[in-house]
DNA sequence: TTGTCTGCAAATTCTTTGCACATGT
DNA sequence: ACATGTGCAAAGAATTTGCAGACAA
């Protein structure tokens, strides 16, 4: 017998209304704009690019502009919603950040695929170090670069 | 009596001659600005922006111009001497890769400082991981990020 | 109404490139 | 000699900012 029913789509929903309670209590305001850009980015599980972000949200309404998705995605990042990550010398992506569990990635050198993981031990024996350089963590990067089995495959035959 | 005489700064050396080598293995020529940069840079253990590599090289001649820093760091990282780190959003940083260990890092947020570590037992349970999704290692990049010691009690005091 | 937002274009910052001259081999 | 390298200034790419008009509270 379930004593929870599980919320699919739930979290996006709920950060977006995150998001509108902290523009609030900034004493900003919530704009079509800010709501169009929250919705649209929020509900996306995966990374995108400034410019992805900004082609998605031309789609709903051609008139916005780039740095309005800047300042929104910014604005996001410092109600904790959103993290930007860099993750090659050239690529510098957004992420939803949930309040779920953390995950790390593992990236495909040649197609650029990003997978996602999470391993509770890696995480144990990074507060460990932590604890010993007297260092109090808040959040880490893990990525690991590669092939991921079509590239491995690909460069063996070559 | 020393059996022995330690050669300080002996991986710097050898890391100049290597390049020089890979240089020269390229059909490239091996000039006095990368001479300069090369014994300059692979001497640091330190991360360095391409800024920093910059004014330390105009110290010592002040002819040098910024391209050719940035280029001689690029070839370098062919060579596989140096990487190239994106530390935060807004932090790219060189850091001479010698053969030895790898390490990972810790960063405060406060001030900036960066720490060392290495840690045996992550980076077999980062091989685990791969081997799970089927994924070959090339190179990986872990960064803790937090507050340092002293940065930690200043933060407490407020 | 009033202060915040927005879109645009211009400004910034970091990095790369084209070119005429300089240098290594 | 000849190809590669260098410095400069200009070009690019990504992101930020100033400003006049638009919009939320």
């Amino acid at each position: 017998m379930k004593m929870k029913v599980k919320v699919k789509n739930g979290s996006e929903r709920t950060a977006l209304l995150q998001f509108k309670k902290y523009v609030r209590s900034q004493g900003l305001k919530w704009t079509q704009q800010r709501e169009l850009i929250g919705s649209l980015f929020l509900s996306k599980r995966s990374h995108l690019s400034a410019q992805e972000v900004y082609d998605e949200v031309r789609k709903k309404d051609p008139r916005v502009g780039y740095s309005t998705v800047y300042r929104t995605l910014k604005l996001a990042v410092d109600a904790g919603l959103v993290s930007e990550r860099r993750f090659g010398p050239d690529e510098t992506l957004f992420e939803p950040a949930t309040e779920e569990k953390h995950h790390d990635h593992l990236i495909c050198k040649k197609c650029g695929r990003i997978i996602e993981f999470e391993n509770a031990k890696i995480e144990d024996l990074q507060k460990e170090v932590a604890r010993e350089k007297n260092f109090e963590i808040r959040e880490h990067r893990l990525v690991l670069y590669g092939y991921c089995r079509k590239c491995h495959q690909r460069r063996r035959r070559q």
